[in-house]
DNA sequence: TTTTCTGCAAATGCTTTGCATGGGA
DNA sequence: TCCCATGCAAAGCATTTGCAGAAAA
C-alpha cells in the first residue's frame, strides 16, 4: 500500500478519519485507499481516476463504493466538488474550502492561484442583495503555458 | 404571440437574430419564440422552463429543438449557460457575457449582482498563472432574504 | 451479533443524436 | 428547389440507487 509522508498530506488524512470516526462512520479498506488518493491529491481528479488509483491496491474495489465515499466526504465538508457542464465531476481532497481554480480548456488540467485581491467579496455580495452567502465558486478558463507552446510549434 | 416593447429585451432579441442571419442559420417560427423567451428572461431560466413558455404559443414544439437552439445560441456567444452538479442548466439571454450570479440553494433563484470589487480578477489570474484567460464564472451560493423569512416564521 | 458498507446491476435524468419529414429562403 | 430545421424516439453517460452478501465494531 502506497504511504505518504508529506506532512500535509498526512494531516488531510488524519483529519479525515478523524471526522468519519467522530461520526461513526466504519473505516474500511477501501475507505482508506479512497480518502490516501484524495488527501495527496494535487491533480482535482475525476471519480474515474480515483477509482483507477484506488484499483492497484484494491483490483475489486467498484466505481459506486467511490461514488458513495466521495459523496459522503462532500457532504461532511471533507472534500471540494467541481461540478462541470460536460457533466464531470472533480475533486479537491487537500483544500476541502472554497478557492478560485484555473482550468485549461484544452488539456483538463485544473491549478489553484494565488489571488489577493479577492478579499471582501462575499461581504460585499451580502450587503449588495441581503442574501446569507454561505459559499462560493470561482472559475477561471482559459489555454495553460504548455498547450500554448505546442500550440505555436 | 407575445411582443416585448421593452428596448433593452428588444436590443438583445434584434442582436440575436442578427447573428443568426449573419451566419445563414434560418429564423424558423419556433426559433423565434426561443429567442424572445431567453432575450426576455431574468430569472435564468432552465431548458424545461423555456419549453413550457414556447409551448404556450408553439404547442408542438419539441424538447430537442430547444435544446439544439440553445446550443446554437451557445456557441455564437448570444446566451450564457450555467451548469450545475445536479445535472440542471440555466440559461442567461440577457446578458451574454460572464457575470457573478448569486444563488439561493434553498428556492434556487439566481440574480445578478453589482459588484465594484471585481476589478482586475482576470489580469491577477494571468500574471500569476501564465494562462491566457478567455472567461470565467463567479457563483455565489446562500439563502436569499424571502427564503429566510419563510424560515423564520 | 448488529448494523453499516460493498459491489453488482439496474435505474436516473438531463442532454444529445439519428433519421425521416417538414418548411425557410 | 435545395438544404437546413424539426420532432420523435432512441441513445449517451456520469452518477445514483436497490439489494443481497460481506465485514466493521
Amino acid at each position: 500500500m502506497k504511504q505518504n509522508h508529506d506532512p500535509e498530506v498526512e494531516a488531510r488524512l488524519n483529519q479525515m478519519l478523524k471526522r468519519l470516526r467522530s461520526q461513526n462512520f466504519r473505516i474500511t479498506p477501501q475507505r482508506l485507499a479512497i480518502l490516501r488518493v484524495l488527501a495527496a491529491s494535487t491533480g482535482h481528479p475525476t471519480a474515474e481516476m480515483v477509482y483507477e488509483e484506488v484499483r492497484t491496491d484494491f483490483p475489486t474495489t467498484s466505481l459506486a463504493t467511490i461514488y458513495k465515499t466521495v459523496s459522503l466526504l462532500k457532504e461532511l465538508g471533507e472534500i471540494l466538488e467541481l461540478g462541470f457542464t460536460d457533466g464531470s465531476n472533480r475533486y479537491d481532497g487537500s483544500k476541502p474550502f472554497p478557492h478560485p481554480h484555473v482550468i485549461c480548456t484544452q488539456c483538463k488540467r485544473i491549478i489553484d492561484p494565488d489571488l489577493s485581491s479577492l478579499r471582501d467579496l462575499t461581504r460585499e455580495v451580502m450587503e449588495e442583495t441581503g442574501f446569507h452567502i454561505i459559499t462560493h465558486r470561482l472559475d477561471f478558463f482559459g489555454i495553460c503555458p504548455e498547450c500554448r507552446d505546442k500550440a505555436e510549434s
